[in-house]
DNA sequence: TTGTGTTTTTGATGAATGTCAAAAGTTGAA
DNA sequence: TTCAACTTTTGACATTCATCAAAAACACAA
């Protein structure tokens, strides 16, 4: 749990008030390896704090799996088009390690904004940090090429190389598998 | 400025007392066809509110321009990444027609989030609306052939081809003019 | 160590899309 | 109405990447 309020306070730093409630309202959950955190035609009805270990959203193309995100430390996971919307889930999270994360219910979280408006102040901030993540992976996957796709990863984020299966990694930067195999080698 | 803040209470209704501080803090603009909101390199200071018109967001690539966006009535615009990060802008935000629009400033915006917690609570719901509507733009991008991008395009938004160049929405589509002309040919 | 299941690589081929160049169509000012 | 500038379409060809199939490498339990 500290290590959850300690990420918090980077974002926007919090009052002991509000810090307790955080502290009161966060459950812990453990999970292994493979279990499904959410399931399509679901609706993810929680926010998830990742404390240790790695995850993916992927969701089913054709027959295909398409992983289009990883969790890992420190990140804030969900459906978010789920959880906000309150439809059912198109994608799946499924753990790639047993991890350790904390939840919180979008009800609880709610009420903790109307409580404490330094609260929905993090949470606009976090929302802005992930807005722009998204943007820059979004102009990355529509403008640039597979291979530049590959090196922009392996410079800002080679922690995801040593963590996830190729075949993982390829539906992520959005080519085959063979493709991203054959660009390794010629690097 | 009423078509604002009736855009404003579909989000999230505000009391009188945050209405009248936003009416006092937005200021109106009216700018020409081709004017720049924004050049690149400046930092954007300013969150837009388009009442009437339309622009572009767009960077330079290889001595190529690459429209990633498009503003139209009711939308919120700025160079989020600069707007967020107060670094220098990477794209241009050039108008497509004469427009409309109502400026604030960050500065008085993030005075406005401190004073009333439901303008702030407003920030945060436009921040879900965006994040999930990028979130889709992101999957098609990355997973649709260009063909259904396009048809997408056609259900979704086709107000966006009634008043938007080919050129442009081809680079929106991520793909080439002549494969977008080829495109609507064959449909 | 062996064997089995999984992941990664390699090869051959085809489909989708980009690029360059030129033609055709459209628009708006003089 | 005409002309010039701009936008859209068409054609030929090159490139990137996906797909299918098979081989190789790897992981790990028996």
């Amino acid at each position: 749990m500290q290590r959850l309020l300690d990420h918090i306070n980077n974002y926007s730093s919090l009052g002991e008030d509000a810090q307790n409630a955080l502290n009161d309202c966060f459950e812990k959950i453990t999970l292994s390896k493979n279990t499904f955190l959410l399931n399509e035609g679901q609706v993810c009805r929680h926010l998830y704090f990742l404390e240790k270990g790695a995850l993916r959203g992927f969701y089913n193309l054709d027959g295909k799996e398409i992983t289009h995100w990883f969790g890992f430390e420190n990140d804030f996971v969900t459906s978010f088009h789920s959880f906000i919307t309150k439809e059912p889930a198109v994608e799946n999270i499924q753990l790639l390690e047993g991890s350790i994360l904390w939840s919180i219910s979008k009800e609880t979280l709610t009420g903790l904004f109307d409580q404490y408006h330094e609260i929905e102040r993090l949470m606009r901030i976090a929302y802005e940090k992930y807005y722009i993540r998204l943007e820059e992976r979004f102009v990355n996957a529509q403008f640039k090429t597979a291979t530049e796709r590959y090196e922009d990863l392996l410079q800002q984020t080679p922690h995801i190389l040593e963590r996830v299966s190729l075949g993982h990694i390829a539906s992520y930067l959005g080519i085959s598998q063979e493709t991203l195999s054959r660009i390794r080698s010629k690097l």
